[in-house]
DNA sequence: TCTGGGGTCCTAGGACCC
DNA sequence: TCTGGGGTCCTAGGACCC
């Protein structure tokens, strides 16, 4: 028999921010997210004050943070990434069989030959993480991915670690799950569910009409009921490979003008391809949109159009230039743009394109793209960039309450002072 | 005034082929 | 004029996740 342990950073964002801003302790915390738009993470502190809808717009909050002394916080997410790449380290300490699900959660596959004392598992897990990073975490141990899901939300309300082994103990809990909370039950099927009376976790797991589920839900309702019956059907996924990956970004302010447009676009592509680079994979086409605020009453215009590579690309130069030449195409003047992006699709790895990309195409300069990059890594992101991203980038987002780079930048580095 | 960003998987239906 | 049946591949869009 197979276990999975679902291991969850609690209010992640929160909890990275906490960590270097021990000032913060005991009061709420909230991070926006990009362009300061929206509130996306609260930490417990925050949620017991009545925060907690994702996504509602920060400018509606205000009143409310400035009354209950909230500390606000810009997304930061050198600074998740890092502190994510510490907690997955340590954690991959604990199963060689893991799963980085999320920035801040990963499966661990226990198989059926050791004995494991499950709930000891669960306290070293929190113990070394806490330790060695700050971030507190839960941990949910149960026989399928969706069950270890559960028992991770049960872990989070019960002290950080919850085991659901027994049959008996495991329908108990189902009893009182609603079904919303159970992972891969979205807001539609949710009221598809409810016109069948199905309302708990256990409703669903003992539903006797399995076609019927087939029918409405497809395969992925059947394989969540299934979940919960305990027989496994999503495995594990090693590999961490993107296969789509892209950029995109809300502005700062509408843009009119095409010059700024195509700054963007450049920067985006330039971001996208170095995530490319760095998983060591091309992709054989690039898309590319502009749109207007959405928000706003007036005409809107979604431009949005792609091109096919004959050969895998990786080339910051050549994906700038495609993203440039789709611009030109779904560019229409007289509209306020608000948000645009870049997206890489069809990504494989390098190995697997037709030919040995290193040879394949010699319009793709990989001797540049690889300094450039190991120019910023060394130096500093966008330390060395192509000239088509702009010097001032003015339609840059905001981040009025951005923390600092503690642990990705020298000179944003934690400074204390002894007084 | 101010409303995020980045992914995955699945299915239906069209295009195409024999 | 009448006009089958079966298969594959691809894509757009839906739903869900963090």
């Amino acid at each position: 028999m197979k276990y999975f342990a679902l291991v969850d950073c609690n209010s992640f964002y929160c909890s990275c921010e906490k960590v270097f801003r021990p000032d913060t302790r005991g009061r709420p915390v909230i991070v926006l997210s990009n362009n300061d738009g929206c509130a996306i993470a609260f930490n417990k502190e925050a949620k017991d004050i009545g925060f907690g809808e994702m996504c509602e717009p920060f400018y509606k909050l205000k009143d409310r943070i400035r009354k209950h002394n909230v500390a606000v916080f810009s997304s930061n997410y050198a600074l998740y990434d890092n502190m994510s790449r510490r907690v997955m380290r340590i954690l991959h300490e604990f199963s060689p069989r893991m799963e980085v699900y999320s920035v801040d959660e990963a499966f661990l596959e226990y198989d059926g030959f050791g004995h494991y004392d499950f709930e000891q598992q669960g306290r070293d897990i929190r113990n070394a993480i806490y330790q060695r990073t700050g971030i507190p975490v839960g941990v949910g141990i149960s026989k399928t991915k969706v069950l270890a899901k559960m028992a991770n939300r049960i872990a989070k309300e019960t002290g950080g670690v919850c085991v659901l082994n027994e049959d008996d103990r495991i329908d108990e809990e189902l009893k009182k799950f609603p079904l919303k909370k159970v992972w891969g039950i979205g807001r539609k099927s949710l009221a598809k569910f409810t016109e069948l009376k199905i309302k708990t976790a256990y409703d669903l797991k003992t539903f006797p009409d399995d076609h019927l589920i087939q029918k409405i839900f497809t395969k992925v309702g059947r394989q969540v009921q299934d979940e919960l019956r305990g027989i496994s059907c999503l495995e594990m996924e090693d590999s961490e490979d993107l296969k789509n990956t892209g950029t995109s970004r809300s502005f700062g302010y509408d843009v009119h003008n095409k010059h700024e447009l195509s700054e963007a676009l450049a920067h985006f592509a330039t971001h996208a391809s170095l995530k490319l680079r760095r998983q060591k994979s091309v992709c054989f086409s690039i898309s590319a949109f502009i749109h207007t605020n959405p928000h706003k009453p007036g005409p809107q215009y979604f431009g949005e159009d792609s091109i096919v590579f004959s050969t895998g690309t990786c080339d910051v130069m050549k994906l700038i230039q495609a993203a440039h030449q789709i611009l030109d195409r779904i560019y229409k003047s007289g509209h306020g743009y608000k948000k645009a992006g870049v997206m890489l699709n069809h990504v494989v790895p390098a190995g697997e394109n037709q030919m040995d990309i290193f040879q394949e195409d010699p319009s793709d300069n990989h001797k540049m793209n690889l300094v450039m990059d190991q120019i910023n890594k060394r130096y500093g992101q966008h330390t060395i960039k192509s000239a088509a991203c702009g010097l001032d980038q003015a339609w840059k987002t905001v981040a009025d309450y951005k923390s600092q780079r503690y642990t990705t930048a020298w000179n944003e580095i934690l400074k204390i002072k002894v007084s």
